[in-house]
DNA sequence: AATGAATGAGTATTCATTCAT
DNA sequence: AATGAATGAATACTCATTCAT
């Protein structure tokens, strides 16, 4: 029977036949952690919910436990991204000294360029395959603050001077995004030699 | 402006059910644009097939007779776009004297400017809503040629000096990009201050 | 009775919105009885999908949750056919003594075209209206193996002799296949006068 | 532009862009035997007009001027088989002496496997594939008339001895049918030793 | 006679989500 | 909390046939 083979199948592949009770953080995690390896792999739209709670290990239902449609992974995932991103950037500029401007904005292009090219596959799938209304802006915000507060802080200090603070910051974080994309696809994965590319020309337009 | 209806109206007009054979670059164009005009009204997989030949008053096999598959529009589209904008730029570029490298700079970042405030609809839909591996890459490409080429020729006559010419190209292009998406978010659509905030930052990166 | 609906009736009745949960068996069988009355009725080309599920009384989302494509029901059923087939004259078989070799082969002839003149249709469309390579083969070797299986039989016990045992087989089952079909094609259904004849003609070819 | 490249590569594969006035014969040839090797290679259902008159090298308007329908290639196919398969036959027949009633079913028996043999392939797609209202029992018809005849002729001789002439005819064409389709999928496709296999059962029907 | 652009009815299949257990 | 059977709306694509040229 063409059915039977299907189900048993699937029960192979399922660990246990018992249900598992676990601590709700560890489902949400395995759930989101599957899903991104698969969006990474095959692409949001190609991968279903089915993909996931099989790669996951649990029943659909139980997807469906934890979040409220498909969507809300990737919006999780993008805000989990967000979070642990800015906080590695913000742990690399702490370690300078306040007052150091120079070196607090060498510090941040490094820790950024390093955590994109750690993480740029994750980056790209949710980021850019799904954009609802208006939260990626959101995320992309929280970067932009923390960019624009160290030019601030700079600027206040006399390190540089800028004509437009959030003009700057946009095109120092777009152009560093491009750079790094760019050298991505010459299969270049160093941080230094393009920190280094960066930094020759932010430098200029920060001297003025 | 970019790809925008040349052969509209016509379309309209014809609801009869009589078959009419037309050249086929007068068809490709009207499938197109109404494909355009959907993509951007309600979004590339909102818009069906069905929707498309509605609009452009052919029959459905008609579609498929001119594109394999419902992606081969939007890839057509965007090397439409390319090709479109690209050429507009050169003709604001060319209208510089050929010695100024200055002037032709900043004709370069207004022509570029103005392109995408208007067509920027067309541009998010057909570049973001969708991802065929690197034939994207491939159209960005042809647009950092032409700011490349402006630039090594500005060099080459002593206007400026940079270390990359690749990775200025690329900060500028994606940053141009950025600021213009950041002030169209903000409901900003004249090119005349966002080219003045942006030129204040290049020159300093050219001037270096 | 070969492949008849066991659980219909059942699916006729429920026509409720309210979702049932029923054993996989019964599901599998409701689908299949149905899509065999519908092959039946308007041969397989014209039976949608649609169709099946509609005189199912389930949704179309079930069909795939229990078969893949719409050829797996086919194939499902043609299984199920031969394995009911063979049963059937097996179990007629096994009503004669077993060294009455002579006798078992009349109950093997007997029950094989009644069998097949109770079920022919269902056996045409399923056997001759669709190809998937070389399954239809390893389900006649099935038949075969039990014929030839009690001619053996038969030869070691001194019942007859014969130079070739699958020649002979094959050329019994189907010379059988090819005078029901005429029969029936001639309106004539009595399994009597067919196997009198057919009797007539083996018995001359075991004999020798 | 897609439609450019799709037009373009039409062209290339056909020859000339003159059209060329063939006599109807050599079309409705090249049209059939077209169509006969794309139904043995892909399947009747899988062979589309398109592939047809590209294979053959014309438009596909050519092919609508000489069929009504994709089925009556069919039909035609069926048709000129038959018509070559008796004749050939006939003919292998008609080299024995009149009154030599066993060398006559011989000669039946051998030019019948060897030309099933031979073009089993065509045979297999066009009669198995396809089943129109009767035309194929018309078709089997004509085939079973020629061995009844022959059947009928050496009994009235006293050459044999038949109780149903018809249910023999039948016996002898189908079970000949089967034993060869059992060889080809056994890779046996020598003539000879088949037709020993047959005629001894055969015989041992006719001599009763 | 020959062509190939134009047509559109017709259908299998997918997959996010629900809910009975 | 966990499961997975059940659902059905939604859509891209095929291809035999026609007919303007």
């Amino acid at each position: 029977m063409v059915a039977k083979a299907k189900t048993e199948g699937l029960a192979q592949i399922r660990r246990s036949r018992t249900r598992r009770v676990l601590p709700a953080e560890v489902r949400v995690g395995d759930l989101m952690s599957a899903a991104a390896a698969l969006f990474i792999a095959k692409g949001i739209e190609a991968t279903t919910v089915n993909d996931i709670v099989e790669r996951a290990g649990v029943g659909k239902g139980t997807f469906y436990h934890y979040f409220e449609t498909k969507e809300d992974v990737i919006v999780a995932l993008r805000e989990r991204f967000s979070r642990d991103f800015t906080a590695e950037v913000a742990q690399a500029v702490a370690s300078c000294p306040t007052d150091d401007h120079r070196a607090r904005f060498a510090a941040w292009l490094r820790g950024t360029v390093e955590a994109y090219i750690a993480n740029y596959k994750l980056h790209d799938v949710v980021f850019h395959e799904f954009r609802p209304g208006n939260r990626n802006v959101k995320d992309k915000e929280i970067v932009l603050a923390q960019l624009g507060e160290l030019l601030a802080a700079g600027e206040a200090a006399g390190a540089w001077k800028l004509p437009d603070a959030r003009t700057a910051a946009i095109v120092i974080f777009d152009g560093m995004h491009g750079v790094v994309d760019d050298a991505i696809a010459g299969d270049q994965r160093e941080a230094e030699p393009i920190c280094r590319r960066l930094s020759e020309l932010f430098s200029r337009m920060l001297s003025g």
